[in-house]
DNA sequence: CTCTCCGAGATTGCATGCAACGTAGGGCTG
DNA sequence: CAGCCCTACGTTGCATGCAATCTCGGAGAG
């Protein structure tokens, strides 16, 4: 029987995955009091999920001055896009010789459901393309066998899947990062793990390049600059309330203050 | 000026440098009461601290039953040491470019420093490398530039710090792996970046061999093996008790309880 | 009109108290 | 004598209260 998660645990999972999904924004603050409200718990559990999103890198925290979610400049998606493509490739080679005729039908069938999901026209939808995209890459890593540089790599991958945007995929990158999906699977099914190697490489430098051309037209949220003057902008609230109830709390706030918006 | 810490953040740093110098050894049992008056603070900035180092994967912290400086596998270390011969050589030969006359002459100079220090004969202390490696991998990881990256590394490298035990090494190993740094400068001088990447993949996988043949001898403290039946002797007292006043508290206790000792 | 200073409100940092869980030891039963 | 249960103790998990710090609005000087 798995033992029960105290408070603390459910609120450092139900952070961590809002901040993955994108429920809370790159930069929006992370008031201890609202949160606490929001999963029915006192402060002090939130403050040890935050402590810990903090040393995960999810979540800025600065003392006396609250919380907020982690933005990452461009440099900083670079980096992590360097690391992956030292690592997945590696992982991906040494995952060759050891998954089952099973483990390749399971990754062949998200791959071959990632490309319908993705394929241009009225059927296509990107954000069903996340998720998806998580477990293949999930699958392959953890069939490596190599726990402990499976952990280093998802400690490292978490800003891009924040930065998860299959919207800035222009139509050519989208077909070349699908197709490298199947390649991978056929080269799991040879058996060859240079293949494996070289084609995550592509895939995951078709994915820098499509993350670099982005930032440079500003179509990611990467949130607040890093050292910018705080603008009065930052304030912006949340999340989209009603994804977010963990808990039924009865709490009919009639009107949550709505705090100003964007900066123009 | 440098804001002043909080409690937390002392708390967090000094249990971090107690983990990593190795006075905190590896298995320990980590009582919060006992830090907290340690510390001369109360359990609340600990178990923050705790937290933060169990993110870090530092400790291992268990609900219910406390935390334990955290072990590692054989296993796992081999992992560890996979990723840092993926990353390390890299970062290496992006700082040959970036290195300064004056990163340089410094790195050179850590560099012949820990050959006088470890050459055989009396004036030998193998301890003493210990800062000075850390110095050195950390000085050129820095000059790559790569904040990212370089952080990643640090995030995982921090368990063959702890057993960073440099008598492991036999009279070959330890030649070889202070010729590498030389040679590393040397390249850096060169300008050679493929040349210093290819002397930092030997020098680390020369310290993987190192470590895994202790591993194997049973050398290595790795503390008490992961999934073993917790016997009695993981009770063992926290640290060199003379080693740890980080803060005089005025509890002249008699004699600390002697717990039990090592198994046989 | 702009800049600086100041104070009320809000938020965080930490200490403490209590309840729940885990552990160890002793007595009872078979 | 071995094995089990039950109780007492120690430890952790969490809630709450208070002091310290920060934020942000406005008043006043230049």
């Amino acid at each position: 029987m798995t033992r029960a998660l105290t408070s603390a645990e459910r609120a450092l999972d139900m952070l961590r995955e809002a901040i993955l999904r994108g429920e809370l924004p790159a930069g929006a603050r992370l008031g201890e009091v609202e949160l606490a409200e929001r999963l029915g718990v006192s402060r002090t559990p939130v403050r040890e999920a935050l402590s810990r999103l903090a040393a995960e890198g999810l979540v800025q925290l600065v003392p006396n001055r609250g919380a907020r979610v982690a933005t990452w400049t461009v440099d900083e998606l670079e980096g992590v896009f360097e690391l992956r493509a030292l690592i997945e490739p590696q992982l991906t080679a040494l995952a060759v010789p050891q998954a089952t005729v099973a483990d390749v039908d399971e990754l062949d069938a998200v791959a071959h459901e990632m490309q319908r999901i993705g394929a241009p026209g009225p059927g296509q939808d990107l954000d069903a393309l996340v998720p998806l995209n998580r477990t293949f890459h999930d699958r392959l890593v953890t069939l490596a066998g190599h726990p402990a540089l499976a952990a280093a790599l998802a400690g490292v991958v978490h800003p891009p899947i924040v930065v998860r945007n299959f919207h800035a995929y222009d139509e050519a990158s989208l077909r070349r990062s699908l197709a490298h999906h199947v390649e991978i699977v056929a080269a799991l099914r040879a058996g060859d793990p240079e293949w494996a190697r070289a084609v995550m490489t592509a895939h995951i430098r078709n994915a820098r390049a499509v993350m670099v051309r982005a930032a440079a037209a500003n179509v990611l949220d990467l949130g607040p600059a890093r050292p910018a003057s705080r603008t009065r902008a930052e304030n912006r609230v949340l999340a989209p309330e009603k994804s977010w109830h963990p808990r039924e709390t009865e709490h009919p706030r009639e009107t949550e203050h709505p705090r100003e918006k964007e900066t123009p």
